[in-house]
DNA sequence: CTCCATACCTAGCGGTGCTAGAAATCCTAG
DNA sequence: CTAGGATTTCTAGCACCGCTAGGTATGGAG
C-alpha cells in the first residue's frame, strides 16, 4: 500500500482538472456546452471516469463548483467591506457582488440560478451560503429580523440577472449602484 | 379556395392547444419535461406537426406562451395600483408580482429566467414587457431616469427565483413587502 | 510467475430536439 | 364522377444528451 497517498494525489489533481475544465466550457460556451463527453475529453479519459469523482454526474460538479464559487464571493465581500461602514461599505458590497455577476455569469449561474436545491444542498454549500449572506447583513447594519438583508440580497441577485440578460441599461449601472445604497444604507 | 378560413380555424385552435397543453405540462413538472414529444401527443399529432406551427421548435412555443404572461402580469398590475399612490401602491404592486411569480412558477421562468434573448425578442414581446415595466414607473412615481423603476424590478425579481428556490424564509414574506415598500415609495 | 484488485474503456440504453422524404388525404378542375 | 395536384400528416432516422453494465488491460503483492 505504498502507493496509496500517489494515488490519492491523481485523484485529487484529476478532480481538479475536472472542475477547472467544467468551469472554463462554461464559462466560454455556457453550462449546456458542459458535456460529459467533452469533459472526458478535456482531462483525456473517458466518460465512466467522471462518475468515479463525481458520482452524481454533471450535477455534482456543478454543485462543486458553485461551492468554490461561495467561497470566492465570500472574500470579495470581506475585502471589498474592509474598514468601511454606512452607505460606502453598502455601495462596496453592491459593487463587488455585481462584478462578481458580471465576471463570472456562468459560475454565478451554478450558484445561484440552476435548481441546486438548496434546501438539500450539502451542508459545506449551507455553511458557505450563510458566510456570504452575513457579510452582507453586517454590511447593512441589520439588527433586526434578517428581511432586510433577504431584500437586500434579492436586490442584487435580481439585478445580476436582468443585466447578464441584457433586461437593463449597462450605461445606468453606477447610477443603480447609488440608487440601491441610498435606500438601504440607514 | 372556400375552405380557407376553416382552416385558418383550425390552425388557431391547434396553435391554442400547443401553447396550453405547453403552458400545463411546465406548470406541472418544469419546462424540461415539456418535451416535443409530448406535446404532439398531447394534441393527438406527430411531432412534426408542431414545427408547421412554430418553425423555431421549442424555444419559440416558451416564447409565445412568455408573451401571454407579459400580457397578464401587465394586466394583475393595473389591477393592484387601481386608484392608490404612494406607499399603498407600491405595496399592492410588489404583492401582485410576487404572487404571480408564486402561482406561476414556470410561466414566470419562461418570461424572465430562460435565455429568450430580450434583445432580439419579438416586437410584440418587447412592447407587452414595456408595457409592464412602464406600470411599475407608474407606481413608484419614478419621474427620474429609469433608474429606481430598474432596480424595484431587480428586487422584486431577486426575492421571487429565490423564494422559488426555497432560499428565503417563506413566512417572512409579508415583512419583506413591507421592507421593500418603505425603502422605495418616497 | 501468478493472482487479484484497481483503473479504464467499449458499447449501449433511453432520452432529447429536430427534419428529410414517403404516404395519405382533401380539394379542385375537367 | 373521376383524375391530378396541393396540402397535411407520418415514418424513420440523425446527432446529441446523461448515464452505466460488463469486459479488458494494467500493475503491485505474495
Amino acid at each position: 500500500m505504498a502507493g496509496n497517498d500517489a494515488r490519492q494525489a491523481r485523484n485529487a489533481e484529476r478532480r481538479r482538472q475536472i472542475l477547472d475544465a467544467a468551469r472554463a466550457r462554461a464559462d466560454a460556451a455556457g453550462w449546456e456546452a458542459v458535456t460529459t463527453r467533452h469533459l472526458a475529453d478535456a482531462i483525456g479519459y473517458t466518460q465512466p471516469v467522471l462518475y468515479g469523482h463525481f458520482p452524481g454526474g454533471k450535477a455534482e460538479i456543478m454543485r462543486a463548483v458553485a461551492l468554490e464559487g461561495f467561497a470566492e464571493l465570500t472574500a470579495l465581500f470581506n475585502k471589498a467591506v474592509d474598514r468601511k461602514s454606512g452607505r460606502r461599505a453598502v455601495e462596496a458590497v453592491a459593487t463587488a457582488y455585481l462584478d462578481f455577476a458580471a465576471a463570472h455569469p456562468s459560475l454565478y449561474e451554478a450558484m445561484f440560478v440552476l435548481p441546486i436545491d438548496a434546501r438539500f444542498a450539502s451542508d459545506d454549500s449551507e455553511a458557505e451560503l450563510r458566510a456570504g449572506f452575513d457579510a452582507l447583513t453586517r454590511a447593512l447594519g441589520d439588527g433586526a429580523d434578517g428581511s432586510t438583508t433577504e431584500v437586500f440580497w434579492g436586490a442584487l441577485h435580481g439585478i445580476s440577472l436582468l443585466e447578464g440578460a441584457g433586461r437593463m441599461r449597462p450605461e445606468h449601472r453606477q447610477q443603480r449602484i447609488r440608487e440601491l445604497a441610498a435606500r438601504f444604507a440607514d
